[in-house]
RNA sequence: GGGGCCGUAGCUCAAUUGGUUAGAGUACCGGACUGUCGAUCCGGGGGUUGCGGGUUCAAGUCCCGUCGGCCUCGCCA
């Protein structure tokens, strides 16, 4: 070993030791006379002094040191004494008085200093990740992502679950995302595509008899990235056999559990609550709503239809909705200005053609468009907005969907904006029933929501021939702060029901065949009840970093058009390779 | 595929309405200094204003195109 401690272990209780570290130079400073360096590794930073001394030139060689030069110091710990104690740093009541210096590798001057004031733009960062990943937040969420690991290992083994690795060259399946493909050479003209999760294989080892898997697994998707999406990313991966909805959600809550217990210390409150779809869309207008604050949407429709205000009237009329949020005490946050363009641009976003406003002043409504609304009418609606004086009451009149989306996009923006919650909080719970199918009305057919071997509800059977777009899925979403942290279903194990989903979604039995033949063929073998769910581990780990960018918690992240800046990734190959592969590029241009 | 923001010294930023030689802090180089911890003080070097074109007497600034980064809609069973 080069050192005997790290530069996070020396204490008081070290004073008059001989010790070795080794690190980079965090800082130095040079008074002549004696000159002082942070040294740095992952553990931490200790102060190193070199001074001037007849009998070595040690002082002058710790002069020619500069940022990020790796080196290796020999010394004795000192205690500072009174008066130059740094409570910055953990190390900060000794110093190493060194008495040998080695430079391991001189640096060249970094284009960044990790530890600098300001931060270089991310650009910069990306290129040179390997000076950016020794900067102490990047250390510190990496760590965080190995406990997270951890504790999900140490859970499920505990659990009796099995860690089993599935293949990363799979078959392309059309459905969902667009797959990365990989082309085969032994194979002329036919591909390979990498997992956009382990599903059907997860599903098959369920058919084996492995009745408890997990698995820490990459994903591939190929679409278009987003601040909490990246192309690959990794899934806590789950299914069970012998096992109904609750049981499912109880051992992920434990889980869940078990990674704030890690992480944080702290102890949750179990069961995670429980919301249904229906109840989370007509309250907060998304699926996965920051339930950190409050925030509600009221439906006012029935109070707006015989209104002289044509806008609602006629939307109410055309079977559309007039939502709104009442913001409490906002009334003077928001200029008109900020109202007609900022606010106005967020709902717009989702298709929203307007935003209408009002203060609540006197009981009443006042705003331009106030004069159209009667007392009575007015009254009713701040009563049912629970409006008091002060308050901002914003509204959208439109479909259900763009109501939905845009009120929740406003909602989230508002939430932020007039800091209704701590950001340092977790929020985490569930949403269950979702619905089975939605109608696309492009393709004029059903879709699956979940995916197409998601059980029903046991309730809903009936439903299927007469009113499909009610019957209710048993699937379920983990949601925490607005993000979807996990997703799964118990899975459809009996032909029967298959083919009723299959003839629901219009897939005729040659075609099922042709794609999930497999799956179909195992789920003929002795197929038990099963279900599973994967949890976005790059998420999770986001999360509980308190960061808004899931590159913040990968080692080396793809940027938005999904390049590596430092590895020049994607790049032109070899035409030899081409050939190999039986490819030939017809590139326009 | 659509919308928005951004690109000036190694880095972070400034530069009035389009107007003189594009500035500051930091980093870097040289010098001074024996207790700093964002060390301090003195001096110095450093610019294709992302790239290409256009308008203009004059462009970092305005226009068009392009490259790159970020946010977002669509997309992501």
């Amino acid at each position: 070993m080069l050192r005997t401690h790290t530069c996070g272990d020396l204490r008081a209780d070290h004073v008059d030791q001989t010790v070795t570290l080794c690190g980079w130079v965090d800082k130095y400073r040079d008074h002549g006379g004696v000159v002082f360096v942070d040294l740095r590794d992952r553990y931490g930073i200790t102060q190193v002094s070199f001074k001037l001394d007849n009998a070595s030139e040690i002082q002058h060689q710790a002069q020619e040191l500069r940022h990020e030069d790796v080196i290796q110091v020999t010394g004795d710990v000192v205690s500072r004494g009174e008066g130059n104690i740094n409570p910055k740093l953990a190390t900060g009541e000794i110093e190493l008085r060194a008495r040998k210096l080695t430079i391991l590798n001189k640096s060249r001057t970094p284009p960044f200093e990790p530890n600098g004031e300001s931060l270089p733009n991310e650009e910069l960062r990306l290129q040179y990740r390997f000076i950016d990943l020794r900067r102490r937040a990047l250390q510190r969420n990496l760590t965080l992502r190995h406990q997270i690991c951890k504790a999900t290992r140490d859970y499920f083994n505990n659990l009796k679950f099995l860690e089993i690795e599935t293949p990363i060259l799979g078959r392309s399946t059309p459905e969902g995302a667009r797959d990365y493909l990989v082309p085969s050479r032994v194979h002329e003209g036919a591909f390979y595509a990498l997992p956009q999760s382990p599903q059907l294989f997860k599903q098959i080892l369920m058919v084996s008899g492995y009745d408890r898997y997990y698995q820490i697994a990459r994903c591939f998707r190929d679409e278009d990235l987003r601040a909490d999406r990246q192309p690959e990313f990794s899934q806590i991966d789950v299914e069970m056999a012998f096992i109904e909805l609750d049981d499912m959600l109880g051992v992920i809550d434990g889980l869940v559990a078990a990674m704030v217990k890690e992480v944080r210390g702290e102890e949750i409150t179990l069961p995670l609550p429980r919301y249904t779809y229906t109840e989370v869309m007509e309250k907060y207008g998304s699926d996965k709503p920051d339930l950190r604050f409050g925030l509600p949407i009221v439906e006012v429709s029935d109070l707006v239809s015989e209104s002289d205000f044509g806008v609602f009237k006629s939307t109410v009329q055309g079977g559309g909705h007039v939502r709104g949020l009442c913001v409490k005490g906002a009334a003077e946050k928001y200029s008109r200005r900020i109202l007609d363009n900022d606010l106005k641009g967020i709902v717009g976003e989702y298709g929203a053609k307007g935003l209408a406003y009002f203060k609540v002043a006197g009981g009443k409504l006042e705003s331009s468009i106030a004069k159209f609304f009667n007392d009575k009418q007015q009254m009713a609606i701040v009563e049912r907005m629970q409006g008091e004086d002060g308050d901002l009451l914003l509204f959208i009149a439109d479909s259900w969907k763009v109501s939905c989306a845009s009120l929740a996009a406003l909602r989230n923006y508002l939430g932020r904006d007039l800091k209704l919650y701590d950001p340092k909080s977790m929020l985490t719970y569930w949403v269950v029933d979702f619905p089975l199918v939605s109608w696309n009305a492009d393709e004029k057919r059903w879709d699956a929501e979940h995916h197409m071997f998601c059980s029903i509800h046991p309730d809903d059977v009936e439903l299927m021939k007469t009113d499909p777009g009610k019957v209710r899925a048993q699937s379920y979403d983990l949601v925490c702060n607005g993000y979807e942290a996990a997703s799964g279903s118990i899975r459809i194990h009996d032909p029967a029901i298959q083919q009723q989903v299959f003839d629901l979604l219009n897939i005729n039995a040659e075609e099922a065949e042709q794609r999930f033949g497999f799956l179909l063929q195992a789920l003929r073998y002795g197929a038990p009840p099963h279900g599973g769910i994967a949890l976005g581990l790059d998420r999770w780990v986001m999360l509980f970093a308190g960061s808004e960018n899931i590159r913040d918690v990968i080692a080396f992240p793809k940027t938005q058009r999904a390049s590596d800046l430092m590895l020049g990734a994607p790049s032109d190959v070899d035409s030899q390779q081409l050939k190999d592969l039986h490819i030939k590029l017809d590139l326009q241009n």
